[in-house]
DNA sequence: GTCTATAACAAGATAGAC
DNA sequence: GTCTATCTTGTTATAGAC
């Protein structure tokens, strides 16, 4: 067995992030409590204060952890031959966007979370660039006209828009902006120099 | 004194609404206890129970009035004679921004505010939509090609995820993304049929 | 309408046995 | 490394005096 398969830790700490994230993204940070997440991982209470000094210091390295996880996945997917559809799917990830979403909510009012979130989200938004510079200058778009980073931002936040409306149930203008992102990507694609 | 002076409410209630919506802002819905929300409005503890059956309906009834203050402040600014940038700054206004995002974190997991705050959102969305098709239609705009809807979330969300992200200190590519938005603007009002 | 007092419970964190 | 047991604090919510 690789060293990479991470699906399901065998030993207690790594358990316990994984329990963690699971109950952030299913019911939220509020809800990922110390005796909630021992239970999830089938440990109890007091082990949690063995390997996390804090409750802080827990959300970290999930934050750590899935970040990582989360950035490889990202890098493999950008490569492929449609960067800025890749772009829009990944974002477009109901589990992913959640969980990120509870860690934004989180870092507002905790300052260990917002510098470590901070790092994680600014290596994000490099990473997106990056590819989306590539595809860009592929379809002959003028990049002073329209910034890497612009077009990256537009794409990811807005794909993490409908995901976050979708969790509280608005879905007003979904279907005819996913339709309008299709067209744009298609359009962008199709006509180089456009 | 006109009905409408709704700055310092003078009764319990109001000054209950009024300080839950501050501390929300301030600190996050977590710290938005009955607690701290009557020691905020000068009155104590039990007198919350005393309006508000449960902590949940408090949230509701701040989302109600402040949702309806919102809604007199956008029906007004979008009756200016750039209605898109207004949408632009109206959705860059940190405080309630800041305060709508807390509600949707609420929302993921409180079915009372999940439904209250959709019903919101989509009055919303609806006033900010009907003011695009106003002002894409003088600008010659194909409506078709571009629907309003598709427009107005674009401008709304694109402006609050980055009063999102300043929140936690990430500001990589907004000046460029601001920037970008002011071309577009300027580029739309300039050139009808573009 | 506003208060004091308290019940009932869950949180983070620690001590110490094994 | 994992457990049981417990301390302290803070939470929602209620009872009942004034």
């Amino acid at each position: 067995m690789p060293a990479a398969a991470k699906s399901r830790p065998a030993d207690a700490r790594g358990r316990l992030i994984e329990a963690t994230a699971k109950v952030m993204r299913d019911e939220g940070y509020a809800a990922a409590t110390s005796r909630r997440v021992a239970a999830e991982a089938g440990v109890k209470q007091a082990l949690v204060y063995y390997y996390f000094p804090t409750m802080d210091d827990l959300f970290v390295e999930v934050l750590r952890v899935g970040g990582e996880s989360s950035l490889e996945h990202m890098r493999a997917a950008l490569t492929n031959d449609d960067p800025l559809r890749a772009l829009w799917l990944i974002n477009s990830e109901a589990g992913r966007t959640g969980l990120n979403a509870e860690f934004m909510a989180l870092a507002n009012h905790r300052k260990a979370i917002r510098v470590e979130l901070k790092a994680y989200a600014e290596r994000v938004r490099d990473i997106e660039t990056a590819a989306v510079t590539v595809a860009l200058r592929a379809n002959g778009v003028d990049l002073q006209e329209h910034p890497p980073v612009v077009v990256s931002m537009l794409i990811a936040q807005i794909a993490r828009s409908l995901c976050n409306e979708d969790a509280v149930g608005v879905t007003l203008g979904h279907e005819e902006m996913r339709a309008w992102v299709d067209r744009q990507l298609a359009l962008l694609a199709a006509e180089p120099g456009g």
